[in-house]
DNA sequence: AAGCACTATGCACAAACGTGCAGAACGGAA
DNA sequence: TTCCGTTCTGCACGTTTGTGCATAGTGCTT
């Protein structure tokens, strides 16, 4: 029966992580077998009734961190990783380790703005469940592109997040760019979409990665039939350097006079620092211009990045 | 080197737990053997480095917590533990479980009032550390005694929780009762004692165990030359169920006038209460009239207690 | 520089653990 | 009731993890 096994994770959790207990002696407390005992700890880890977290004394913590930390004014979680790893397998570890590190700062009745991308698709696979009440996801940005309207991809990140943590989910069904603005004018009036934009106006927390215009990999944005070559063009025009849930900014953080924004259906920057807690999440040192962009625009709070864009991150700037 | 070793344990740590790779991957990682990184685990495990914690779901939990959260308005904490365990290993069971439960709640700034007594002493035995900064110990009650001083029992207990969460710690070196009424209003004026009662009076914590009269084993209070005769006698006279902290109480939660409580050294009832968390914990079902009295009387916020004391509590109400 | 006390390391073994698989138990549907 | 599909259980095996012990390293004293 689904409730006592419930009750048995709980006991057996307990047990395990709070008493010691090997599986042995509890399955002869529980009346089974071990095995039904490791079973019921990962089904209770998985529910996430067992919490694991890591919080690394800010002082004593590496020196990369600490730099971060310091020079661009937010909380950074620097992902060990092999430096041989290639980018799938980096971009794994980050996005799990970026899960579990989300997992503990999501709670009841929050509001929780999600973007979409290779990263936060990573991301979403790996989140730890956590039963939480009344909490929402809501997209960040439209999905839609010329050939497709980019559903079936957004919102299978968005449906893991709701599902991940018990939340419902608000879909943002436009395009990731109107042809033009007042087209998005003409829908930012209507009440389909106030709906989706008051909830982005009360997020409590909004995940995101960042793009950059010179990455080795392109993020979909800059690759994925989102621009056109005109647009593209502009971009290289106004010295965009990435970007946040398809809104663009230059390197020093500025985005004011960059008219693709105008057509965008991301957040407003103004608006997005306004979020308490905003992390974003960064795999691959490649997208270190877009990065650093974003944090001078000050978007992110928090900072989850792997050990090699970490060091270039400090390194370079070493220069200027 | 103390400081690699740290920031070694932190990714061992983040990769062990975060990211799920084995000892023998991390080992590699690191450059060092399987059997070093096994050994960074479990030291980043006591110095607090990792969280574990459980929360189980208020809703799906056991018949038996509901029953005792509803009834008394206490968080609860029910700890499995076989019924045929004596004593002793409940005891400790239970100090294990209530020491790892207690870890999350403390923070920096935290000022921790701690009282002593078998129990106590059980439950500092098994603090996992956590390092906080500017916390503060604070001694509940005198420990004093017409033999001793008390203060080798009482002061251990304490060293212990200072030194688990990097805190300071105030002793408060009077006996548990004085002879007489007088001594006490005296002494409360002494500026010694008064820095006591003031860190006392802004306690953010307060732990405590509880006394039973009619405990198969009476506790220290009842039975390790505190009180003599006349005051057993009193006690009995006065209808008085328990104490917590050497402050007694009846079964029906009420005080005024027991006369021993002038004499007491332990904390105002009335002030105990405003106590933002006040955490009891319980092991053996022979304390449950001090604990029922313990209730009554609101001293406790949170319930720590064994499976067996737990349906006594609630079967016991059934009657009444 | 040498000696000493203490701690950290790796090895090897034993203990504890995860999981594929086959059979048992369960829960509808006919 | 019987059937069938699904879920749960225990076993057996291979993997992963903890730990006593001998050795290597480290820092402090003389």
């Amino acid at each position: 029966m689904t409730l006592s096994r419930h009750s048995d994770a709980l006991r057996a959790a307990q047990m395990y992580y709070l008493q010691d207990l090997t599986m042995d002696a509890i399955a002869r407390e529980l009346r089974t077998s071990r095995s039904t005992v490791s079973r019921l700890l990962s089904s209770a880890r998985e529910s996430g009734l067992v919490q694991i977290q890591i919080r690394n004394p800010l002082d004593t913590g590496p020196e990369l961190e600490s730099m971060i930390r310091l020079q661009y004014k937010v909380d950074v979680h620097v992902v060990p990783v092999l430096d041989t790893l290639n980018e799938a397998e980096t971009l794994d570890r980050v996005a799990m380790q970026a899960a579990r590190t989300i997992g503990p700062l999501v709670d009841s009745n929050a509001i929780i703005g999600v973007a979409w991308g290779s990263t936060l698709s990573a991301v979403s696979r790996h989140l730890t469940r956590k039963i939480t009440h009344d909490s929402v996801i809501v997209q960040l940005n439209g999905a839609g592109n010329m050939q497709t309207t980019g559903i079936t991809y957004a919102s299978d990140i968005m449906r893991r997040f709701g599902s991940a943590y018990g939340a419902r989910v608000e879909q943002f069904p436009v395009p990731a760019f109107f042809d033009h603005a007042a087209t998005k004018t003409a829908m930012w009036n209507e009440r389909s979409v106030q709906r989706v934009l008051e909830l982005q106006a009360s997020m409590s927390i909004a995940i995101f990665g960042v793009g950059s215009v010179d990455a080795d990999y392109p993020s979909h944005v800059y690759a994925g039939g989102y621009l056109d070559e005109e647009d593209l063009d502009v971009l290289a025009d106004s010295g965009v350097a990435g970007d946040v849930a398809t809104v663009f900014f230059r390197a020093d953080g500025s985005s004011d006079g960059i008219t693709l924004n105008e057509r965008s259906t991301g957040p407003d920057l103004a608006r997005l620092r306004q979020v308490r807690r905003r992390i974003c999440v960064v795999s691959g040192a490649s997208k270190i211009n877009g990065l650093r962009g974003a944090l001078a625009a000050g978007l992110a709070t928090d900072l989850i990045l792997d050990e090699a864009s970490a060091r270039r991150l400090v390194s370079l700037d070493g220069l200027t």
